[in-house]
DNA sequence: CGATTGTATATTGTATACAGTATACTATCT
DNA sequence: AGATAGTATACTGTATACAATATACAATCG
């Protein structure tokens, strides 16, 4: 018999392409800070009808990307100082913890893994290729995270990563920083390859830190 | 002018009562894991139409309290040790990370206030009002979260703790280790009252996993 | 001219209708 | 009898229709 196997991940509703066209269009700030989501106007851009668009926004409502306000609609949640010192505050925890399962299960082909990445990453920084940098950016730290064996922990970490990258596409695009992320993730690395659980959280913690001050930093200027 | 403030809280849409009504039915048990959440039968008890109930369903499959099939619907998400252990894995560093935020905010009254609280628990303990000493005992966390001074954390607590719920009913009737709970909530109001952030995260931390020891032993009892 | 009311329009909230797929049951064939 | 195909039914997915409320603008009154 062949192996005919109707691959039931091939189909997704139109409110799941709807919910991450729109988390999309929020995190890259095509859809800015107080932008009103008009569910006839985006159905009609979407070419969808306003059920899958209602739906959708109600997963963001939950996630905390957009405000909703009875009878009124729902609007792109505003980004401010606050907002960014909570989440930072909560996923510096988060990703401590996550440091700490990942020291519990590390394998040697894993570091070999986040030693590969670094690598793109210092690569990427040479050549200034911002993109790049972001992307290996994000991987070396799903590399963590895929070894927690936490999958609720993954997934709130992934939901507060989409909350950062709303402010920090701003900020990798400062070229200041970029030569410590690859210093910083070495630290982590050699932490987490010994297992040693105080250092790999405390390398990490500062991690957060260092990105949160130049946010900040981003923040303020143009606030002015 | 006659103060008239039309309350724009008191228009509550119909999705939210689902959506909380249903989340409840899930927490205490009424609607069993595994159980289908058939759309058409859930609006007719509910005597709403399916798009409310549709929508309720949406944020509970993000908040991971259902899960989705596509095309065939939802269920309610089944209860394991391992996403109890995850849930508490992570529950554990965020109320550790509310119990450092405490200790930076804390006031004199508000020690008043854990203090009364506690009080009124060992009150319930010794009456054995197991109601009372749930309610206390949310109580006492609450107390301690609403001098965060992080709404989000606060938020990201409260759900977590409504998936401990489902389990906690279990456990909290198992009376052996009702007499813990009120020396465990002293120690750490005493390490709050007193800023000592390290005991006051130890002491949390160990209150959690007192926790999940007794509830890990109910659902072991349960499986046999 | 300012304030207030009336009215039209836009938008959300809710219900319903229609289409397509999954499931269970029955009938048929071997 | 067991397997397969056919068919009816139930349910989700999506679109649309209707109701209620908010918003904006014009008309009216003082």
């Amino acid at each position: 018999m062949v192996n005919l196997k109707v691959n039931y991940d091939e189909y997704i509703p139109l409110r799941d392409i709807v919910f991450k066209t729109l988390r999309e269009a929020i995190i890259t700030g095509d859809l800015k800070p107080g932008e009103r989501l008009m569910e006839i106007k985006l159905a009609n851009e979407l070419g969808v009808s306003r059920t899958p668009v209602r739906e959708a926004i109600r997963k963001l409502e939950l996630e905390g990307l957009v405000i909703m306000t009875a009878r009124k609609g729902a609007e792109v949640a505003p980004i401010n100082e606050k907002d960014l010192r909570e989440v930072l505050e909560i996923r510096k925890v988060l990703e401590s913890l996550a440091c700490e399962l990942a020291c519990k299960n590390v394998q040697p082909e894993n570091v070999v893994v986040f030693e590969e990445i670094n690598a793109k990453t210092e690569e990427a920084v040479k050549n200034e290729r911002i993109e790049e940098i972001t992307k290996q950016d994000v991987a070396f730290h799903e590399a963590i995270y895929s070894i927690t064996k936490n999958d609720r922990l993954v997934q709130m970490l992934h939901n507060l990563k989409e909350h950062i990258f709303r402010y920090r596409l701003e900020y990798i695009k400062d070229m200041k920083n970029k030569g410590t992320i690859v210093e910083e993730h070495k630290k982590i690395i050699d932490a987490i390859a010994s297992k040693n659980v105080r250092a790999a959280c405390k390398e990490i913690e500062r991690h957060i830190e260092v990105q949160e001050k130049y946010i900040l930093n981003t923040l303020i200027k143009e606030a002015k």
